[in-house]
DNA sequence: CCGCGGAGTGTTTTT
DNA sequence: CACTCCGCGG
């Protein structure tokens, strides 16, 4: 019933048939990575491995669902495969099996600025920010203590590399991270790197990796190549009873250096699973040779070098991806929408059509023009939806009904109130904790007495909205979501001047609300696998029907693919990022970054940059990103401007396409001449 | 002790 | 430019 030999090429074909054993597979971009995964999943349900002991890790749910739901069209029992991230792995094993680590499993989840805030408090308490010397800011401490557990390494050498100037205060921050632990102990909180350091010391447990491995007998990992030490070690831990794991991935697209991942994990697979069978993925499938040729050129300049060379299977040669210059960023939006509309009247849709970018700032005018424009669009990646404050105060609204010892959220929600400040909050806070019912908390610790005059109004209408949202089915989230809006919104309204605008949000978090069946998983999602916020945003003034534009940080384009491709901003500067440049490691970061982007691409990749920046209000000259520079990739290009040393040299000026780029002679002389300056 | 206004700072990528 | 920190008036 099932002929894999007619759909998959040979590699392909050993890595889906091979059942038992470790397995690395490496798999260049656009090689069918997924497709092996999909058959994969197929064959090992069709030849009687129950579903339920299927573990898929990827990077994204969306990934994991992607997945199943396509093997699910040839066998509808892959539905039952498990699948998710690490983290919601973690999330969901440790709400089965806390117990074993003496932990409740009524814990919350701190996200990162919530994982900032409880870190300041610790931090106050210990009286560092007392002393007038210059302690770090919670952000910092927070970037600081997750940095040094991702990467494995103390909290001195994560001093000394990334901030030099706080070495000093290694001791305090060695003591803050002990103080900061033993809250969350004490207030059940798990922040993001809990979840892996919980699971991994469960599954150190004999017992208790027994239990996990004995319900998941076949562990898949994907995009092996960005998982940090903690999680090589969890997949590790995962598969040391039984061996069966397969660990996908491609070293040349790492690109999540900076949360401490490596492409260690992938060299060292092999010594871990001494019988290892290791599989390679060679062939693309996705894009044209032109564009693989710019992306191969990519790789070639880098010192350390990636064996791989990507050879397109398609017959066709395909069109030079085009390198277009701007004068400044309206240029670009400009001209991006009309390619895009273009493109679209040829008969591509709006949905096999992306632009990229490194920072989602970079996005901002296009969006704006887009907008302008009545072509709806999604976002992804940038700042998350959850993120912003009214998302995260609404929130704890609904966290402080879930759970009275929520401290943060009880504090952020008291903070709110007219006359309520930190210290208040603080105090109301600390006699809320002692009670253990929100009866209790209504009755005895939420008098009037202990706030000022001006907040008995506000402090009775939180009271009566948490007495309603208490007696409200907990099975009804839009129905609690509806209560919190009408306590919320006239503190909103007074607390943001655009609060008309971020209005939107808050009903879309509503409908959002109502498709869930529990609170406490509306949170948990919100939490570890929050909706992105492009997804939110489609603008509606287009045709209704319309699939929106994608447009994405590179980062979240991961393993996606389409028709066109932009990518804007190749700026030295922003693209690499100007973080990186003074770390060699990290400009390479950078470059696998540009080549994942390239790599996105089937048919037709378009790059482009503006030149004229801003900065402070000071116009200042775009330098075009070193990547592009490079002698093979510029060659690969078919560029608008031929800039300075290079003449015309394989570069071909006579296709205009409908392309209108421009600078006035004087422009054009003063960037040229302000190539080589720093720009920050 | 709250809350406002001014000054100063650092500014990416994600679970 | 947005967010945080600081100092002052109420």
């Amino acid at each position: 019933m099932l002929d894999l030999k007619d759909k998959l090429n040979p590699s392909q074909l050993s890595a889906v048939s091979a059942i038992d054993g470790p397995v690395l597979v490496i798999a260049g971009a656009g090689s069918g990575k997924t497709r092996a995964i999909e058959y994969r999943v197929l064959n090992l349900v069709t030849k009687g491995v129950r579903p339920e002991s299927i573990l898929l890790l990827t990077f994204t749910r969306k990934a994991a669902h992607e997945m199943v739901s396509r093997a699910s069209r040839h066998d509808p029992r892959c539905k039952h495969v498990d699948g998710g991230t690490f983290h919601s792995f973690a999330f969901k094993t440790l709400k089965r099996y806390s117990k074993a680590l003496g932990l409740s499993n009524q814990f919350s989840i701190l996200d990162e600025s919530d994982s900032a805030e409880a870190i300041h408090r610790c931090a106050s308490k210990l009286g560092f920010f007392e002393k007038d010397l210059k302690f770090p800011r919670k952000d910092t401490l927070q970037t600081i203590l997750s940095m040094s557990l991702n990467k494995g390494r103390s909290i001195s050498e994560i001093l000394e590399k990334e901030y030099p100037h706080f070495v000093k205060f290694a001791p305090d921050i060695q003591k803050l991270k002990k103080e900061y632990a033993s809250y969350k102990l004490a207030k059940s909180y798990l922040d993001y790197d809990d979840l892996l350091v919980y699971l991994k010391l469960l599954l150190e447990i004999d017992e208790m990796r027994k239990l996990v491995s004995s319900r998941y007998r076949y562990i898949m990992v994907d995009e092996y190549q960005d998982t940090n030490a903690l999680q090589g070690d969890i997949a590790y831990l995962l598969a040391a009873d039984h061996k069966n794991i397969m660990a996908v991935g491609d070293d040349a697209q790492s690109i999540y250096g900076f949360r401490g991942s490596s492409h260690k994990n992938i060299m060292e697979f092999p010594k871990k699973f001494k019988e290892c069978m290791i599989i390679k993925l060679e062939e693309n499938y996705r894009s044209t040779q032109t564009i693989l040729d710019v992306a191969n050129s990519v790789l070639e300049n880098m010192n350390n070098k990636y064996s791989k060379c990507l050879v397109s299977t398609r017959e066709d040669a395909g069109d030079r991806p085009k390198l277009n210059f701007f004068k400044n960023h309206y240029d670009e939006a400009e001209w991006i929408v009309d390619k895009v509309r273009q493109l679209q009247s040829e008969g591509l849709g709006l949905e096999h059509q992306a632009v990229l970018f490194r920072s989602a700032y970079v996005s901002i005018s296009l969006q704006a023009e887009l907008s302008k424009n009545g072509i709806p669009y999604q976002v992804f990646g940038g700042l998350k939806f959850y993120e912003t404050a009214h998302v995260k105060d609404i929130l704890s609204h609904l966290k402080i009904v879930m759970n009275i010892k929520d401290e943060i959220s009880w504090h952020r929600v008291l903070a709110m109130i007219e006359g309520i400040g930190p210290k208040t909050a603080d105090k109301l806070t600390e006699t809320i904790l002692g009670r253990t019912s929100l009866e209790d908390v209504l009755g005895k610790a939420l008098n009037d007495k202990c706030v000022p005059a001006r907040s008995a109004k506000g402090l009775a209408r939180l009271k009566a909205f948490l007495k309603s949202a208490k007696s409200c089915d907990e099975a009804d989230p839009g129905a609690v979501y509806d209560l919190a809006l009408d306590y919320y919104l006239p503190v909103f309204k007074e607390k943001f001047d655009d609060w008309n605008i971020r209005i939107n949000d808050l009903e879309a978090l509503r409908q959002i609300a109502s498709r869930y069946d529990a609170i406490e998983e509306l949170l948990a999602d919100f939490a570890i696998e929050p909706p992105e916020r492009g997804v939110l945003r489609v603008e509606p003034k287009g045709n209704s029907d319309e699939k929106p534009l994608t447009l994405s940080t590179i980062h979240s384009a991961k393993g996606l693919e389409w028709d066109s491709v932009f990518i804007i901003g190749l700026i030295d500067g922003v693209l690499p990022s100007s973080f990186s440049l003074d770390n060699e490691e990290e400009i390479e970061e950078e470059s696998r970054l540009f080549y994942v982007g390239i790599t996105r691409a089937k048919n037709r990749l378009f790059l482009s940059l503006n030149h004229e920046g801003t900065r402070g209000g000071i116009t200042q000259f775009n330098k075009v990103s070193r990547f592009v520079e490079m002698p093979n990739v510029q060659a690969g290009l078919e560029a608008k401007f031929a800039l300075e040393k290079d003449g015309d040299d394989g570069i071909d000026l006579d296709e205009s396409d409908g392309i209108e780029p421009f600078y006035d002679k004087e422009s054009l002389l003063n960037a040229i001449i302000n190539r080589g300056r720093p720009r920050f």
